[in-house]
RNA sequence: GCUCGUAUAGUGUAGUGGCCCAUCAUGAAGGACUCUCAUUCCUUCGACCCGGGUUCAAAUCCCGGUACGAGCACCA
């Protein structure tokens, strides 16, 4: 058997766990393009973190170039925002850690568009519809052509400078792809790809832009015309964006073009967040209802990070996450654990004393303690405690415990306010608590947000000289971010 | 309604016909270490939606069912 069949013999070895991103199909290290393209129609959130660092992760691991392109194509419905543009841009870039290699802005790019409009028109795949969008939605019931699908090429030219020069007011007129009114699904039946927007009415915000177009394309268009020009090979995004695929494909073999791979991924929802949309949470934050994107409240990458959630650990969520098309839904505790991996070796450790009690100390203990920063790396130095008054905070809760030893300092017995030194060295199996000196601490206040809440906990902290954005861990209570005035900001337990 | 898609432990994921009485992480429970309810380490718990079929062999292929989701916008 060793001779005639030696590869049975072989120990086959056990198939090792695929670590991190699947492959891309037909990829080629150093040629890939692969772009992310959110509407600036406010800052970036935690779902929108997705699209880029998977992309992002994509374009790094294969050499290749990430596209960061502002699909800024609607006026009417969901606005762009003008600050926006730039503040993704410094989003995107602390997502990734590095900065996206190319950025495109949609709007600056109409005339791409246009261009691609007349080779449609002029081509016959494409026709200026007038119907109404009632009455198209009827001929794709009912699986028939539209009387505008039998215009000649001449006279789509002309209906289509009326759309250009102000004849036609939006409603009036779309262009539309042609493709097949019996095809299987409606969704793809002679899709529309441009239309008219009242830019008088609803001027785009970037200044430059304005009122200067009236005809306008649509997602489907713009993006697929876009993706060829700039060479993108690979497309991943949500599976809500099947359809487009399947349109757009049509689209490019009407061009001649071939389309891009594609992936998928499936819905997302955190159990602990309702459903929050960009454009809701613009209205809410312009009513007063949230404090501004960074409100910690808000599931904004801005008040993620806010609140010390750490890039690093949310690329490792969201590529553990992976680009399954399954409909999932994830608890918080999932990027905790991810974040408390990346922070807590670097966290120096503090004392905040929730309600604080005062106690008087008795005996004969040291006037100055040492409290390492960090247990684990003594290289980071300690933290002197001066206890010139002989006065110790503890919080309430473990106040009435009689026995306890303030962690790193003395065993105590506690009574009416007092506590008698018992030994410096560990006397019994007593409970360890957290203390602050009156001498090295102030008020402090906690902010920590619970279901949708901010709540404030008054309490004492140990004097510091942390910077503001500094992340700590608050010794057994969990991780948090140093605020201003004497705040800190939970983080996560 | 039409069309498209997905279904593996509580949660998320690996697995593309024999390595699988199923991977890893998280979670929960227990333990070790530790002057934090942290970190680290160890142990345990726990899953292939249902029903048929193809095959010597199916989590993996096919069909049907069920469940969930998405598209059918002059939004992205």
């Amino acid at each position: 058997m060793q001779n005639e069949a030696p590869h049975l013999l072989e120990e086959r070895e056990k198939q090792t766990r695929r670590e991190g991103l699947p492959e891309l199909n037909s990829a080629q290290k150093g040629k890939v393009v692969l772009r992310f393209a959110p509407n600036p129609n406010g800052p970036l959130s935690f779902g929108h973190a997705r699209g880029i660092i998977i992309n992002g992760e994509y374009a790094k691991e294969y050499e290749g170039e990430l596209i960061l392109r502002f699909d800024d194509t609607d006026t009417t419905v969901k606005p762009p925002l003008p600050e926006a543009y730039a503040i993704i841009e410094q989003e995107a870039e602390w997502l990734l850690g590095f900065k996206p290699h190319r950025i495109i802005i949609a709007s600056d790019r109409i005339d791409q568009y246009y261009r691609h409009v007349d080779i449609m028109l002029s081509g016959g795949f494409g026709y200026v519809c007038q119907c109404s969008a009632d009455e198209f939605r009827e001929f794709r019931v009912s699986k028939t052509n539209c009387p505008c699908r039998a215009n000649e090429i001449e006279p789509n030219i002309e209906l289509w400078n009326k759309m250009l020069d102000g004849t036609f007011v939006p409603g009036d007129a779309v262009v539309r792809v042609k493709t097949d009114m019996e095809l299987k699904n409606p969704a793809l039946r002679d899709w529309p790809a441009l239309r008219i927007q009242d830019t008088i009415k609803n001027p785009h915000p970037r200044k430059e832009i304005g009122s200067k177009y009236r005809v306008w394309p649509l997602l489907d268009f713009q993006s697929a015309v876009e993706d060829h020009l700039q060479g993108v090979t690979h497309i991943i995004r949500g599976k809500d964006l099947m359809d487009s695929t399947r349109k757009q494909t049509l689209l490019y073999q009407h061009f001649g073009w071939q389309y891009p791979e594609t992936m998928y991924w499936g819905r997302v929802k955190v159990h602990e967040w309702g459903g929050f949309s960009t454009s809701q949470m613009r209205k809410d934050i312009e009513s007063g209802k949230f404090t501004g994107w960074s409100d910690p409240r808000l599931p904004t990458i801005a008040g993620l990070s806010g609140t010390g959630i750490q890039a690093e650990a949310l690329r490792n969520f969201w590529i553990e996450l992976g680009v399954t098309q399954k409909d999932i839904s994830v608890p918080l505790s999932s990027l905790y654990s991810h974040n408390t991996k990346i922070i807590d070796d670097d966290a120096p450790r503090i004392s905040f004393i929730r309600d604080p009690i005062l106690l008087a100390l008795s005996g004969n203990q040291q006037s100055i303690v040492e409290i390492p920063t960090h247990p684990n790396f003594p290289a980071m130095g300690s933290r002197k405690i001066q206890l010139n008054s002989q006065q110790v905070l503890i919080e309430s809760t473990d106040y009435g415990e009689g026995k306890l030893r303030l962690k790193e300092f003395a065993d105590f017995d506690i009574s009416e306010k007092s506590a008698e030194f018992i030994s410096q060295e560990r006397s019994d199996a007593r409970k360890i608590i957290h203390w602050a000196s009156v001498d090295t601490s102030s008020k402090a206040t906690l902010q920590t947000v619970n279901n949708g809440q901010i709540s404030k906990i008054e309490g004492v902290l140990e004097h510091h000289n942390l910077l503001k954005g500094d992340v700590v861990q608050i010794e057994r209570i969990g991780y948090g971010v140093i605020g201003e005035n004497n705040t800190i900001i939970f983080t996560h337990d």
